[in-house]
DNA sequence: CCCGATCGTTTCGGTTCCGGATCAATTCTA
DNA sequence: TAGAATTGATCCGGAACCGAAACGATCGGG
């Protein structure tokens, strides 16, 4: 499996993708909204609201109002934990995995012919 | 240049550089600020505020207020146009070049050892 | 030399997000 | 079973961001 992306590729890929996000109709989330979007699907569960705060550190507040956000969007579930009743478990839903699988979609699109770019007289290591 | 990536990479990748760029005490940019950024970095100059807009497809004022705060962090520098002075070039700076190379190495290091996580009974084409 | 067009900025009103403190509900413990 | 601890939600004041509209500065055509 070679995978390789030296830096230049890394910040092109990076720009390809939010620019194509940005121009996205679809409703484009905060850094953290995603991240935690991304913890929830890629992460093994459960999922608590402590939990996804102290992974990505922010405050438990931040996570509350990014699930209100998120689970108002359909793409996640709260649901109580029925073991300990002061929990509340993060779900996801079909429409949360279709909104992930259209956004690797972006990443991996923005990714294609990304290596072959290299224009031979430029010095391979130099950033800038 | 082997580039591949698979969606299921793709969204690790993700989620890994954004949870570094989370923890980082570095003052973490928007979404929009990260845009511009790498639009002036890595796009053929010149950069005016307009021809970001247009390129973000986002508002004229969005823009001069990223670059408020971007050139307030010294990343990036205004400096007037002498040949149209109603218009305003966009250069870059050594702490911007600092700062995207840094960004970049955490892409990489969030995609080193990402394609050897396949589980072998795993379909290889399905997300979720 | 104007007067319209264009540029970036600023103003304005509104929305969103933040962290600390606090709260009610629930569980644990002595 | 009473009190401490824990969890998630809410309240609060503040900060950041947004787009539309208005503004001053500048350029270009007639």
């Amino acid at each position: 499996m070679g995978f390789d992306l030296d830096d230049m590729e890394a910040l092109e890929l990076w720009r390809r993708t939010l620019l194509a996000g940005i121009h996205r109709s679809a409703p484009d989330l905060s850094v953290r909204q995603t991240a935690i979007l991304l913890c929830v699907y890629l992460t093994p569960p459960p999922h608590t609201v402590r939990g996804l705060a102290a992974r990505l550190k922010i405050s438990k507040p931040a996570v509350t109002r990014a699930l209100d956000t998120l689970s108002g969007l359909g793409v996640l579930r709260r649901k109580a934990d029925e073991n300990d009743r002061r929990s509340v478990l993060v779900h996801r839903t079909v429409a949360g995995s279709v909104y992930l699988s259209e956004f690797a979609e972006t990443i991996v699109a923005a990714g294609t012919g990304l290596g072959s770019e290299k224009s031979p007289g430029s010095d391979p290591g130099a950033l800038f």
